[in-house]
This record gives C-alpha cells, structure tokens and sequence, in this order.
DNA sequence: ACTTTATTATGAATCTAATTCATAATTTAC
DNA sequence: GTAAATTATGAATTAGATTCATAATAAAGT
C-alpha cells in the first residue's frame, strides 16, 4: 500500500470544492489526471473513497476517515515546509558559538542578548570546550561560528572580519618595565605573567611575541577573571597582556601602566568565520553588525 | 518546494542506519536512486540535509529538523495504513441500520448487542426516520444495512436472507372472527385493526392482502408498542395482524384466537440489504450469523 | 421517458520523473 | 600513500504521471 502527500491533497480538494471538476482548478491538474489518480488511490487503499455512481462524486464512509487522516497530515507537513524556508533565509535557526580568543567573552555576552532580541525564533549558545580545533567544529555543524584571530582559506569556511585590536602590555605603575617606551620579548625573561587559564599557544603574547623567539617567562599564573587580573598586575603580582579594549572598558587601570608590544606595536584582527553556504543568513548578518557596533562602543571608553 | 513522505522516508532511514548504504537496504532502493533523491530534495528544500564531505553522511542542524518532522508525520500515516486495512477487512468499520419492519426491533436490539460485544471497532446504530426509500439510503451510504421484505434486482446491492415469517391475525377469543379457520381480506371490513403507527403501505396486511383487493377496514388505530397492542386486542378493542415469532415469543397470548391469512396462509421473507462491496466484510458476516440465531431462540417460545 | 447538460472514466500517446548501471570522485582507515 | 568504503554523476532505461480525445454515466430539464 502506498499512499503520498499528493493523493492526500487530490481527495482533501475534491472533498472541500464539492467536485473533481473543481478540485482541477486548485490542484492544477486537468480533471483527467485527477481521475486516474482517484483510480490509483482506490486500488491502493483497496476500499471505495467515493460512492460510485453519483455526481458529483460523494465521499464514502471510508474516504471521511481519509480526510481525517489527511487533515491531521497535511498541516504537519505544511509547517515543515515553511520552517525549511524560514531555515533557509535565516529567520530562524541554530547559532551555536566557540570563541578561540577568551577576552572575548566581553563583548560577545552583550551582542547575544542583543541579536536574541532581534532574533527570537533563532537558539543561540556558546559552545565551550572546542576552542582548540573549533573550525573543524565548524564544518562538523558542532558550532555554526567561531570566533577566530587566525583566518584560513577554506571553500567552505568563510572568514568575516570583525574588527582589530592590539595585544598591549600592562604592569603596576611602579614596576621597572613601566619605564619603558615599548615592550621586548626579552623583557618577559624574569617575569611572572598573568594570563587567562587557556593553552599558551592560544594567547597572543606567545604565539607572536614568546614563542617565535624562544623566550619562557619566569612563572605564569592563570586567572580567569579580567578584573581579577587587573587587580594582581596593580598590586605587582606580575605582568600581563590583554586586547586594547578591554583595558579601555575596564575600569580598574588607574595604578596600571599601559605600554605597547615591540617598537612597532602588535596589531591583530578577530575574525567571525561561518560556513559559507550560511553567509546570507539573517541572523548571521545580524550577529556581524552588533558585533561592530558593541566593539565600537567598548572600545571608546567612558 | 515539493516534498512528499518517500522523501522523509528516506532521509529517516539514513539517519536511523546511519548510512545511505544501509539504508538502501530497507528502502529497497539501489545507493544511486537513493543518492538522486538526495540531491532533489536538497534542491526542493533549499537547504543542506547532510554535511557535504563527510563519509558516512551526517545529518546538518537543518536535516535533524527534518528527522524531527519525519517522526511526527510517518507515523500518521502509518496509523492511516492499518486502519484503512482493518476497514477493508471489516475488523473495523461503520454499522448504520435502517428497518423498514417496525417489529423487528423486537430481535435486532439482541442482536447488536451481541454483534457490539464481537466487534467493539465498529460502530454500530440504527437510524430512524428514513425507512421508506431505505435501499436508496443504503447506496448514498447514509446507512450501511437495512432490513427488508421486498429484495430488489440490483447490481450494486445485495439482499441477504434472514428468514421466513408469516403475518399472522390475531383477535380476542370471544371475537366473532376467532371462529374461522382462516380470515380472507373482506373480513376486515367492518373491523377495528390496531397497526404500528407507520403508513399502511408498509404493513404486510395492507401490502399484501388489503391494498390488492381494494379493501379498507372501518378504521385504523396506531398503537408503538407490541405488548400494548397485544392487550387492546384482548379487550376486544380491535384486531391486529403481526409476525407468527412476534406472537410465539410474547407473553400476553392467552386471550388472543391466532389465525392465518387467506386459506393458503400468506409467509414473507426477511432480508438484510448490503452493498455488494460490503458483503465479505467481517462484521457484515457476524450480524447475518448472529440474526439468524437469535431470531430461531425467539421463534421457539418457552 | 427522452434529451440535454454536467461530470467522471478510459485508453493510447506523450511527457516527466525515478531508477539502474557503470564508473568516477571522495573520504576514511590502515 | 594506498586500499577500502562510501557517495556522486551521467547516460540509458524503466516506470509513473499527465494529456488529449472521447466514451460513459448520472442528474437535470422538457
């Protein structure tokens, strides 16, 4: 026995316009089409749906039962289409995030309550635990964007470029190195270094600075909080390195000094990547342009 | 956007396999058909069902909401299935009685209750109010049984036998007719026939006997209840003709002279009427055994 | 009861969609 | 890097759906 959506529809349109003839009109069928169809149904439900002999045709008792069937079914069926294309253009959906980059949970707590205003219907979470390889999460559909400092080129990872930042040195006021213009790799050889509890790989100030000269700091001691950190490298319980804005957000940096990284300065971009066939959604635009937004606002402190 | 339930079908067993190759299988499908169908209704959606790239495929955020789909409508359907298959069977159905023979309440009411005691699928009812042009009602399906004295020739109806009765007179003992062997039509001239309160046309004694010879009684009183009748009768209030099993089973006949009609004795046939479609349904079939029982345990009076 | 009109059914031809077969392309595992 | 497993693709085939023309039939009108 095999039944499909369409004989379901064909017997719910005759059944609602009164006849097959004009049933035709809102299947878009011709009635001859119709007919034969009817005649396949009935052979595969192997009862009458109509009675026989009568014009227009009349439903049998067993063809009310269909209807029933079908009008239970067919809205089901409906919705599932007009969620897909919801899905597709990006007024609903899954957003579920991994941040490679720490700070970052700074600015991105106030662009998700935001977009989840704009966007209701669509779930958003981040993601934790998957910071190390989260592109490949990515491409799993594990997450549906990540926020990234280091851009591939990939056909079906799209990079979005969200803003840049520079890794700045800060110290107690009091401390040697304040003295300083800028700040050396070398200079981190006797120091304690406070960082947030991630890999050091994963930290700006060793994947560019430390670790492509060679140079270890005396001690690292990891600590979540941003404020807490502020406070430590205040009281001179060692040095550390945090995004520019974050220090302009902040508002404990009155007994820190604030010194570049290298003579030249280290600059660096955060990138929001995404799959590319989910570019043009909606709530992916979205997320981009809070995402500007919120930054530009932190980043310009009170 | 075109989707119909082979789709879902299909995309649920991937899932549930957790391989198109597997699926295949209980699709019955070849991989290449399966993988055509994919790629349509990847088109029609407009959205990714499947991670590309990844062997064995793996559903996206967008094809578990398909699964989601699938579990709610499939299932429907299947319900669908097997209730149009019980209906074809006649494990289950509609049981809509019309009687064109107002006594035959008398053995009906056990009947069915017997019939719903063996088939409590089906529902079943007797329908008032349309007794006259019942056969008509039986092929617009409005009821879906009725019972009958006058089988007709017709191709999409089948009378089935039930028994055989004969009208029998009835007076008080002390009633002038009680001396007659027999009782012809021109003995109701001048007599008062108690009737059940339906047009006469439809009374055995007018149809048969009155009607035909063109004979009227002095006049007619319409009397619902059999046991009532059967008491006017004895107090002489007037004469009646009703089935011989109305009289063998009931208990007010002890005042009551039972004559036959005409010197030959007139005998009727009772017959249930189905549509020819109907005929091997199994409820069809228990209705037509168990009439036949009860109707011989009230034939046969204490 | 007969004729007309409206409606549905049917058969053959045509068109569309689905499936197969053979094989290519990719991914995963070793 | 190679082999094994899995999925994708294109052309040919097959099956299914639709159309067109027309027949059949029921309901309505005369």
């Amino acid at each position: 026995m095999n039944i499909e959506l369409k004989h379901l529809r064909i017997i719910l349109a005759i059944h609602e316009s009164g006849s097959v003839q004009k049933a035709t009109e809102q299947l878009n069928m011709t009635q001859s089409a119709v007919s034969h169809q009817l005649r396949y149904i009935k052979d595969q439900l192997g009862v009458d749906i109509f009675i026989p002999e009568t014009r227009p045709l009349k439903l049998s008792a067993e063809g009310l039962e269909l209807i029933d069937s079908a009008r239970r079914i067919l809205p089901e069926v409906e919705k599932l289409k007009s969620r897909f294309i919801d899905l597709k253009s990006g007024q609903t959906g899954r957003l579920f995030i991994a941040i490679e980059c720490h700070a970052c949970f700074e600015w991105l707590f106030p662009v998700l309550n935001l977009l989840r205003e704009h966007h209701s219907n669509v779930d958003i979470d981040i993601k934790p635990g998957l910071a190390f390889n989260a592109i490949e999460a990515l491409r799993n559909e594990e997450v549906d964007l990540v926020i990234s400092a280091d851009p591939e080129k990939l056909p079906d990872v799209r990079f979005h470029e969200l803003f840049t930042y520079a890794p700045t040195f800060i110290s107690a006021k009091d401390h040697p190195l304040a003295e300083r213009p800028y700040i050396n790799a070398g200079d981190f050889n006797d120091q304690t270094v406070i960082t947030y509890p991630v890999p050091v790989e994963r930290l700006d100030l060793f994947n560019q600075l430390l670790i492509p000269q060679g140079i270890e700091p005396k001690a690292i001691r990891q600590i979540e909080l941003t404020s807490v950190i502020l406070l430590l490298v205040g009281a001179n319980k060692g040095v550390s390195v945090l995004p520019d804005w974050v220090l302009q957000s902040a508002r404990e940096t009155e007994l820190l000094a604030q010194k570049k990284l290298t003579k030249s300065g280290i600059t660096r971009k955060l990138y929001a990547a995404v799959r590319t066939r989910d570019s043009e959604k909606l709530y992916i635009e979205t997320f981009l342009s809070l995402s500007k937004d919120v930054f530009s606002r932190l980043a310009r402190p009170r």
